[in-house]
DNA sequence: TGGGTTTTGTACCAATTGGTGCGGAATGAT
DNA sequence: ATCATTCCGCACCAATTGGTACAAAACCCA
């Protein structure tokens, strides 16, 4: 199941095949219909992992350093485990909202509900740096906005150094805006 | 050619098939492939059609105006022009280098150098606008980053108000970083 | 009006899509 | 070993995909 999620990942939902997951996943027709509905709630399924497995990500830095710091390696994170040699895949949530916006929109929205968890945990690490709730959102909102961008251009063939400044001073601004 | 162009932009590639367009343009199949070589050839040309036209866009408001208000303005009537009650389509090179990427790379790379010649163009408005040379490519690199994630943003379901209050912030901050 | 060229409507094609059903193989308890 | 049950490979299906062939129609200049 996650080399399947790695490819709805990769490729979304539209350019993926029940063949290639099948393929994938080493498992036969039956054996899939028999464990998932669907493609589309198998698909669904697959969102809900990478968006719990995300936000997990953060929880798990935020037990282990500053919240902000925790933030910062999120970012971090992203732009280097996930880009090896093969590249990188983005934001699997931001993908989605803009691959099914206007196709199917209960789907675009799913994905876009689990960006609001994660604006959400953004605005809970904010408040336990110390900054004011109304601030916190405030800020969440500006780093949503901040992620939402830098995934898109990850998918680009930007320098990873590039993305790297972006982050420090992106985080530089978050910080000085705490103190 | 218009209505196909729309069809695309907010649908994406994969999701928008033949049998639609020819019904939007209202013509018939042979007449499709005889103007148009492909479905893919096709796109490539909307596409370029879309990118044309929003430079075509920035390039008039700095005409009329100093150069960073034509950027800004650049940013508010993509949030206001193209989103009546239909909602908006985000930018069709930000959707498509995100639904073609690790799809159909070739595409994806051609949406992208296309954001290459926006990002330029930021670039001249702001060394327009007196900014160093240097600085105007960093503080161009910042805007694209911006357009990218309020591009995807504008897909979901935040308010309009909101979306503004971002632009209002982030030119504020251009301005100030130019004075 | 006539003949030749372009345009266009439509039938048709092979390939692929997501999904179902069946028959046999593996499994496990007695 | 036997039986029942679960599992799975594979054939099959209808629907849709992008693309082509071809003939009829519209057009234009003489």
């Amino acid at each position: 199941m996650n080399r399947a999620m790695a490819m709805f990942w990769r490729q979304g939902y539209q350019a993926t095949s029940i063949a290639e997951l099948l393929q994938t996943m080493d498992i036969g027709r039956s054996s899939f219909y028999a464990a998932f509905k669907d493609k589309r709630s198998f698909f669904i399924e697959c969102l809900d992992l990478w968006a719990e497995r995300t936000l997990d990500l953060i929880q798990r830095s935020r037990a282990q350093m500053p919240p902000v710091d925790a933030l910062q390696s999120f970012f971090e994170r992203g732009f280097v485990a996930a880009s090896g040699a093969k590249g990188n895949w983005g934001c699997m949530l931001v993908n989605t909202v803009l691959e099914m916006a206007g196709v199917d929109d209960a789907l675009a929205d799913h994905a876009s509900r689990h960006l609001d968890q994660l604006q959400a945990l953004f605005g809970d690490c904010l408040t336990d740096a110390g900054a004011e709730p109304v601030r916190a959102q405030e800020l969440a909102a500006m780093l949503m906005l901040f992620n939402e961008g830098i995934r898109v251009s990850s998918r680009r063939r930007v320098s990873q150094i590039h993305h790297r400044q972006s982050i420090a001073t992106t985080f530089r601004l978050v910080r000085s805006s705490l103190s």
